[in-house]
RNA sequence: GGAGGGAUGACAGAGCGGACGAAUGUACCGGUCUUGAAAACCGGCGUGGGCUUGCCCACCGUGGGUUCAAAUCCCACUCCCUCCGCCA
């Protein structure tokens, strides 16, 4: 959520900033009225509400004193009084309610390095990064052997079986099995040994509930995008990046605690529902897939530190398992509703030829803290908003793609990259000669 | 799923219709004392909101209700504990 304290000091700014993601000022101007209007109903049921409780001090006064005839006469005038605080109650409420509606509708404020754009075309290429980029070698030709699409080289070796997966959950449901089940477990039991030291590791539910889905922006917005388990009145998370915003949620933290870093694998749930028909074959899309987090609750003073070192991580995973990557910064109009700047990490994949998004880093400002009410007391004495930024290191269903592509030799198997040993044991080798 | 007990400030724990935003203890912060520390003593010590910055309002698990007045009474729900049942 935004700062109402903030477009009330600096209306222009905002509505400058917002317009950059195509909120109209029209709307922050009707946010403001609504603001204005709660805060009149607001004083005007207070005050009634002072009126009543100072008449029932004196009604208690005069029953003391036995004064039965004051008492009634008090207890009249306190009771008209009361039903005129009922409606002024109401009435702020209703506004509240409104004012609250709209507000959660409104993204974070673009961090003023956000280039502008209209959609993921014009995200700017940070860098690009392939092994032997440091030693002078130029951009990796891949060879014939490696130009094969996953999806078939799943079914060449047995280790991924689409169809299965759509048998029992629709299309988009993965399966993996024998050694590609393996190598997928592999990868994150690898991130999650990498990052134990600094970050807490975290098994969190796959399910939360509607308010935790609402303190990182899922909601209300991105509904649709979601699946919900209505009887029950959960949501399948989308990323590990909901419940742990959510770990401390409504919690004041001491600031020597901070940072606090966390780290998750979840299964990932996304409908999809905007995407039918686009990218969907094999790996590239699908509807629910492993991923691990990287998560930092921070001051403002450390976000840029936490932000640089979850990407840091990120690359160096990728660098570590061989993949080709580059680093793209996210424009007003791909950044996701509550970020303030987003950077992707995109795996080169050249089975199918395209760079895949396996990694997003966000950082939040007080957005997410804002909606979770997550605080730190401050040196003063006083609370202050935490700062939450968070990355995937990594997305495993396309990381699992490209390394299945990139690693293809030419007899048809795979050699994979030897970080992996301590996981893939005996079966660094996946195909017809290993099997 | 069934039966009973509980939910109050950082923690422990009182209060069970009228001056209670809430006793008391611990913890924490400041001060006195001390060579220093401890102890003792003194003072402070929840969160959010509004505006005329001194005041007002809200919050005692959550949501409703009764009343002139609710932490306190009534109803519903949630969570925790104990016992029983079921279960990977």
């Amino acid at each position: 959520m935004i700062d109402l304290a903030q477009l009330r000091r600096e209306p222009e700014f905002v509505k400058a900033a917002l317009a950059r993601r195509g909120i109209a000022n029209s709307t922050m101007d009707e946010i403001t009225l609504l603001d204005v209007e709660h805060r009149r109903l607001l004083q005007e049921a207070e005050r009634l509400r002072a009126e009543v409780k100072d008449l029932s001090r004196k009604v208690g006064e005069a029953r003391r004193r036995t004064d039965i005839v004051g008492a009634d006469k008090l207890s009249a005038r306190s009771r008209e009084l009361g039903d005129l605080e009922r409606e002024a109650t109401q009435a702020t409420e209703a506004v509240a309610t409104a004012l609250r509606d709209q507000l959660l509708m409104i993204p974070n404020v673009p961090a003023p390095d956000v280039p502008e754009g209209r959609d993921e075309n014009d995200n700017v290429e940070m860098r690009r990064w392939w092994v032997g980029m440091d030693e002078g070698l130029p951009f990796p030709e891949y060879g014939e052997h490696q130009r094969v699409a996953h999806w078939d080289i799943g079914i060449e070796l047995g280790i991924l079986d689409i169809e299965a997966g759509a048998k029992l959950a629709g299309s988009m449901f993965p399966l993996y099995r024998g050694a590609g089940a393996r190598l997928l477990r592999s990868l994150g039991f690898f991130a999650l040994n990498s990052h134990m030291a600094d970050y807490e590791e975290i098994r969190p539910p796959s399910f939360a509930l509607t308010e935790t889905m609402m303190s990182t922006g899922h909601l209300p917005k991105s509904a649709d995008d979601m699946y919900a388990i209505e009887r029950d009145g959960l949501w399948a998370i989308p990323t590990a990046e909901v419940p742990l915003t959510s770990m401390h949620r409504g919690e004041i933290l001491e600031e020597s605690k901070l940072p606090i870093r966390m780290t998750a694998q979840t299964a990932c749930f996304r409908r999809e529902a905007g995407a039918a028909g686009r990218d969907t074959r094999g790996l590239l899309r699908v509807h629910e897939f492993d991923k691990v987090e990287l998560f930092a609750y921070c001051t403002p003073d450390q976000s840029d530190d936490a932000f640089a070192d979850i990407l840091a991580r990120a690359e160096g995973l990728l660098q570590s398992l061989g993949l080709t990557y580059r680093v793209l910064r996210l424009c007003t109009g791909d950044l996701g509703t509550s970020s303030a700047r987003t950077f992707d990490l995109e795996v080169f994949s050249p089975g199918v030829d395209r760079w895949l998004e396996v990694s997003s880093v966000s950082w939040f400002r007080d957005y997410q803290a804002r909606r979770a009410n997550v605080r730190y007391r401050t040196p003063d004495g006083s609370t202050a908003l935490v700062h939450t930024v968070n990355g995937s290191a990594l997305a495993w269903a396309r990381i699992w793609a490209a390394i299945v592509e990139t690693y293809r030799q030419p007899d048809g198997s795979i050699a994979l990259p030897s970080v992996l040993s301590p996981y893939m044991g005996d079966s660094m080798t996946i195909g017809p000669k290993a099997s």
